[in-house]
DNA sequence: CATGAATGAGGATTCATTCAT
DNA sequence: CATGAATGAATCCTCATTCAT
């Protein structure tokens, strides 16, 4: 049952994004603050204990409901973690390319495409753990289909590999391979995002995310790079 | 599936990868033999069905031993995926470290890090895929603890780090932060990898990691970047 | 075999033998009920087949559960031996006291003493039967610590050394060791109760009680035998 | 492979009872030999840790063989404790008939079963041990049979059943029912042994058994005990 | 004979899912 | 709708016994 609207998941509370539909009817929104509800706490222990490590008893548990209520709402415990990761990847796709899309200049994009990323892993670390350990996984059938999760990355990365391409025909950068370079945009943000979760960077701070625009900023506009002149001396 | 030979990695750092120590009497040999089939064996599993997906049994019958026998060699499940990952985590570290104290310059080390990164993956596929999945995940007691996994990449990292940072002494290049950078390099690095394991990039082509070592000299070459001049032009 | 009904010991004191207390809500009378029925399908097992001759799948079987049922209420297999017994012990210790403390003289203490134990084994059988073979064992840790086991028989010895004590204070029998002859009077008990468990003597019979009672009696009331006179004689 | 001649497993060694009988073959003596230390090691490991506790592994270790040698001379685990305790039980029985025989009196009989009892127990501990927590268990099938650990004690009960019996006709003592008797010597010196091996009273000391012995002499030379004088004052 | 590596049947325990109330 | 007691399939590990060397 996907929901119409999209529902994001609070640290306050259980909000709708947009107006609060007042006029469907109270049994409908009872079901959808239910399901809401379950999919929090699940987020929340999945981050914590790893989707094998959380049984559906803590599920019921933390939801204030009973096992067997779960079942009413999702088919499987599958069922909870993937809804979960697919209304997360959808809220945080769209917010991606709302934000790019607003930018004109390739830096722009760049830099939207990584603080974006910054900030929608501080407000929803819990995701983002999960994502990072229990989607690529594969204890039996995977969660996530490999195309819904590559999804979740390719799509920015073909909208800043586009904007590479575009920015190459204007010849303001020069010429490299726009995916490959979007790509590593992709990665390096990613990898940065999961040294602040295990806590081997302060969460919080800006500076990384500066720094890594800045850095590939640098290597868009000067590819292809010089030979090192020292190592060019050397040779001589 | 019988073994023809098993090319693995050995506690003592030895390979069997044709070369036999001979001096060695039988009995060890068989042991060893033994060990390293059924880490061989237990690798593939892991590697395509997750260490939970994997069962005893499995490994058992695609080692062509019974499922006791296991237990002559190993404590538990888990310690055949700890051993497994220790051993390759170890050669991957020492090979690395050679590489690259082996050049001279820093876009050398750069490329040596990242040509060995390719390299080893290749050679090792599932031993990567399950460090991607497993290792990081945290079903109870995690198999590796942080440490180990953290070391895993980040003494790579390091000697980037300081290859970078006396690159900036040598005025090589231009003043930044050199564990960012560094980190920059070995996330774009292991996303490139992990790509070409997904089979998202075709995998044993040498052009990622080319333009990988280009692109990242370019941004360490050219850093800090100047403001772009179409934006600027834009900006006016 | 379903359950008629189950005359059991249970954890608070209670017996179910037909007055059951209905102030109770039902969910926990059938909690207990269930409890109950767990706890004496293991009796009968245990004392059949051993504890580690006992599997869950039979006591499963036969109190017509489900295997994983049974960990509802249980938390071990041990849990239940230990439980079972433990329960015994503590009723056989209450009453044993309760009737000894109700009778006046030495020999009415000591007759309490073994005809309650004989009608206890008689009532419970199978109990007597784990108690005597499982409960002393020890494989790996014992369902028992050796003090809890130590006082199913030590407290009702130190009751019978105490009468005897005050009896010789009253000058009513003569001068010997109490503990010594307390214990004399436990071994005997017990061992005729094995013997009536074991086939080797009659059950229900209760020449035997009254043999060992007149037996105990005639040493106490004796105690320091004459030298025989035959032997005396020979000795002139 | 039952012993021709009985083999005494002794602690400074393996001797076998009376004549060294030189005249076999060597290999009969080795193989005799191995036997005899195989129970020995047996014998120790079983009363420390039980015969669930103790491992076949154990057993070769300690015997100074490998396991699959313990199978050249025993049929199997429990074909190692039978012999183990049947060995045991026919030496003890034979000496303590021997011992009785002796004897002319009852009291001396009486004296002789008990004291023998305790030597015995004292120079055989681990054998006590098992013979009073694994024989009487039933793990599976039994490792002694019903009938064969009746003997061990039965026979000696009927000896001293005679004996008193005849005492009873010499009109050395009362009328008593001389097997019930007899088997209430029987279990207070089973009782007191078992008080020792556990260590609840100290071993080695003799005031046990000549306490036992004055305990019983008095109890069969007084039978029928009169009424309690105090009591039958009462009742007036 | 002696060995000890290999075997595999056996059993306790867990936990996602169901269904009667 | 909600419940939570009941279910039983699934799986790791042990250890007595065998047998090729």
């Amino acid at each position: 049952m996907p929901l119409d609207w999209p529902v994001i998941v609070h640290p306050r509370g259980l909000f709708y994004d947009g107006t609060l539909a007042t006029q469907k009817n109270k049994h409908r929104l009872v079901q959808e603050f239910r399901r809401a509800g379950i999919l929090q706490t699940a987020c929340s222990l999945f981050a914590r204990r790893g989707f094998a490590g959380t049984l559906m008893d803590d599920i019921a548990r933390e939801s204030g409901l009973a096992k067997g209520t779960l079942y009413l709402y999702f088919r499987s415990k599958k069922a909870i973690c993937r809804e979960l990761l697919l209304n997360h990847l959808r809220v945080l796709h769209e917010r991606t390319l709302a934000r790019m899309t607003g930018e004109r200049t390739l830096r722009g994009k760049v830099e939207a495409y990584i603080s974006l990323s910054f900030n929608y892993c501080d407000e929803h670390r819990d995701f983002f753990r999960i994502l990072h350990t229990e989607a690529a996984n594969l204890s039996g059938p995977p969660i996530l289909s490999k195309t819904q999760l590559r999804d979740w990355q390719s799509e920015p990365a073909a909208a800043l590999a586009e904007a590479i391409r575009s920015s190459i025909a204007r010849r303001e950068i020069g010429k490299l391979q726009p995916e490959a370079a979007a790509w590593a945009i992709v990665d390096i943000t990613r990898g940065a995002i999961e040294r602040r979760l295990s806590g081997q960077s302060p969460a919080g701070g800006c500076g990384d995310a500066a720094f890594l625009a800045e850095f590939v900023w640098a290597a868009l506009s000067r590819f292809p790079a010089p030979r090192p002149r020292k190592a060019a001396g050397a040779a001589k």
